[in-house]
DNA sequence: GATCGGCGTTGAAACGGTTCATGGAAATCC
DNA sequence: GGATTTCCATGAACCGTTTCAACGCCGATC
């Protein structure tokens, strides 16, 4: 059943160190021996122990990824682009799904401290930063993923939300619309407020426009859903002309509520203009495709990947604040053309 | 910085084994000492070291699962299911990532009983059932995800791929459409080949019905706009007049090729009618929502994982196969009303 | 022929928890 | 009051790997 270095050893009448060092450091043992070991390993069926192994090196070569949705294909495509990385430098991913749940995430960072791994990637939630000083203190590395740090303890790696959101909102101003309404939530989320803080900006720049802000309690389909049909059931004169929703997800949901509900149904881009944000893959497939903001997710992934192993590396901590400009991408929902 | 159970031992004044039985039946241990030991513990910032831990216990309290594809929504319902139960049950799970490949697959199962994970939870790309029972002999469960075992040797969670094909086929043949295409890929994937064999079946039993194979090289959108776009660039009498896509993601992309292209855009429906399969999320916000099969994903995780436990805990291995059945859900890509 | 360096191998120590046989002290019973 | 049980605490052994000082051997060197 456990088959341990020891039986090897046993089997290919060796040391257990040899049978380590040909595991390790085959160019330090003769080919004989080696040739021996191997045909002791298959013979027996051995795998290593990664307990054991870790245990031994004080640290796993896991890096651990928290997420605020998995189910939103921006952080699927975070996700795929550490992993690469990570696959490169022999390492492996572990990710965790906070779903905007502060009590999640804690339990995400506990089980990533116990498990020592070799870092940490947060798209945080609640703030807590006295726990991240804490990983780091341990020898963990932290970068911030889609989120600048406030101070420079942290590396981040992060695409600038206000810009985003100013791209979003000008872009709607742009078109003649003036009643524009913010779509998202919870406000605890920095990516909310930055992209709503950028199209508060935008606006406020723009005599006799107003934003309305919609809040809703999470970004998914669902809110979004609720939200639009909020907003449709209004008098038109209530209405706004314009909704810049948070994310994809939420821009989703509004749009179904408000072009695919029955007689009242509205007409996008007509009576209401409709942007998202991420651009995810099925945006652009939309009943009405979608406008949005692009942000190079997978490239997010690596690179913050790339600072963690850097940090992990290095005794002296290079602190590094990469932010990525977003990019406005214009489809139907705004009344740009098809395509 | 490494704090460890002699450490706080020390602190508190007490054995290591008295620490240990604080943290894992503190109701062996008197309540002063217990409160000592905390009181140690918190001062020092102490974090069990969870590769000790395993190492001892000769199991880690993660089970990995290895999907097709994250990008996939279904598969991140199914890995929600499964997480939400191993939750309940103190337990984690590893996400692993196949990508149609068999060789990371492999490098996932490895990496799996490296880790000596209490189970594997698989969808097989490449049927390699010798490394599945090799994991099995050394006492590692793996139950079969959305691919029901051939034999009796492994536990299953699925959904009748044949009946769903089969329930996707007669709809659009009671439409009144006879010219199928079938658009899906690669054929060694099981869940494509069942979805055919279910369609031909419902093919072969209406007279005067066809059914053409338009493989893919893969269940992506990329790969359905493809050929969705093969199948618009043809002469009308050579073009299928309904296209059943062996998933959710390939429809998408054979939508966009066939109705979001400029002039020669084809209207699904009426010339071409749609179905696809999973029933996504995004199904029902697509230019033209999307008919679908809808599998219970969340559903099949959650059950797969019980059954994995099941496994862990019984000395006599119950097999078991449970089949879900599948739903058909219309809407307006194959003549549905709006809703 | 003694000395030296390098190569290949060895075996014990170490990593940090958990377990369990052992034992002492206090509580309970007759 | 002595025997028995209960309750707590102890500390060494153990899990399986990696590391490293030490060693034997052989060929090269002078």
């Amino acid at each position: 059943m456990a088959v341990s270095v020891r039986d090897v050893a046993a089997l290919a009448e060796v040391s257990v160190g040899t049978v380590s060092n040909v595991l390790n450091r085959p160019e330090k043992v003769s080919p004989t021996t080696v040739e021996r070991v191997h045909a002791a390993i298959a013979e027996l069926g051995f795998v290593r122990n990664d307990a054991a192994r870790q245990l031994r090196a004080g640290r796993s070569r896991s890096i651990g990824l928290v997420v605020l949705d998995v189910r939103n294909p921006f952080f699927t495509d975070v996700g795929r682009g550490a992993e690469e990385r990570a696959a490169e430098a022999g390492m492996t991913v572990l990710l965790g799904n906070s779903d905007d749940d502060a009590d999640r995430e804690r339990a995400y960072l506990e089980l990533f401290e116990e498990q020592r791994v070799a870092g940490v990637l947060i798209t945080p939630f609640a703030d807590d930063l006295p726990r991240l000083d804490r990983l780091r203190a341990s020898g963990i590395p932290v970068v911030l993923v889609d989120r600048e740090a406030g101070d420079a303890r942290f590396s981040s790696v992060s695409v600038d939300d206000v810009a985003g959101g100013r791209l979003a909102a000008e872009h709607l101003l742009r078109s003649g619309r003036r009643r524009l309404a913010f779509v998202g939530g919870p406000r605890s989320i920095r990516q909310v407020e930055d992209r709503l803080a950028g199209a508060r900006s935008a606006v406020e720049a723009t005599p006799g426009a107003t934003l309305e802000i919609v809040e809703t309690s999470a970004l998914t389909v669902i809110e979004g859903r609720a939200a639009g049909a909020a907003l449709r059931d209004r008098d038109e004169h209530a209405r706004p002309d314009a909704v810049f929703a948070a994310n994809d997800l939420l821009a989703m949901g509004v749009l179904q509520a408000l072009a695919m509900s029955g007689v009242d149904r509205l007409r996008v881009p007509e009576d209401i203009a409709l942007i998202g944000y991420d651009d995810i893959d099925f945006a652009s497939a939309a009943v009405v495709p979608l406008s949005s903001i692009r942000q190079p997710a997978a490239l997010i992934g690596r690179t913050a990947l790339d600072l963690l192993l850097l940090e992990a590396a290095e005794a002296v901590v290079p602190r590094e604040q990469i932010v990525f400009q977003p990019e406005l991408v214009v489809r139907e929902s705004t009344g740009g053309s098809a395509s």
